[in-house]
DNA sequence: CGGCATCCCCCGGGATACTG
DNA sequence: CAGTATCCCGGGGGATGCCG
């Protein structure tokens, strides 16, 4: 691995996947496929509108997903990871699994701290 | 792995590598063993004192790196990895590697998209 | 040498309202 | 339904200066 800041890439896939919605939204997309815009906003309580189609920008133009739109009215929009996007989800169930043994270590630190 | 915003672990392993400089910091610290705070200063070109001490705090606050002060003058301080932070060695790797293939991907993007 | 303290700027991101 | 447009705030992060 070059570690060099100008060689080092870890930063760029960082900035993929860095923004407030963008883990979980790549996550619902593995796991359900294809999903309307409005079905993502529905699995993500809390999120704006603005915020939803902004991640989904950011994503689309990094070639993480896909947008289709169809010319109809009402409108409808669907959402996809592509086949090159699909390359991170081994990186995200990494982080999950570090993060979930890491919400109990630091459960663990603190029961030694208050001793 | 769970996707419910809740028990989705993801943002927190992301919130521990997220922060200008600290993949970069951990991965010098994972390659060359202890360092003292000039050490890395000078292996990070750019970087303020300011935020090499605020990034240090917080990987410290989290267990990912050890600070050893030694009661000496001038003061010595020096920094290593913990243990349990090594655990966070694949993850920096693999996004290093997809990193590196996505400057790729983008550059072949780029190529087709000017045909 | 290894820090804090201070000042300041930018932008990520929330709330709300409007539109094709 | 799936967006833009506008307003606004907090904090991440740079530059600089002082201290034990």
């Amino acid at each position: 691995m070059q570690i060099e800041p100008e060689l080092c890439k870890v930063e760029d896939a960082l900035g993929i996947l860095v923004g407030k919605w963008k883990p979980i939204i790549l996550l619902h997309l593995l796991k359900n496929g294809t999903q309307r815009f409005s079905e993502l906003k529905r699995s993500l309580p809390g999120i704006t509108q603005k915020m939803l189609t902004k991640q989904l920008r950011e994503l689309e133009e990094e070639d993480i997903i896909q947008r289709v739109v169809y010319a109809q009215v009402p409108p409808k929009v669907e959402y996809s990871i592509t086949e090159y996007g699909r390359g991170l989800e081994p990186i995200l169930e990494a982080m999950h699994e570090w993060g979930t043994k890491h919400t109990l270590h630091k459960r663990e630190m603190q029961r030694k701290a208050s001793i």
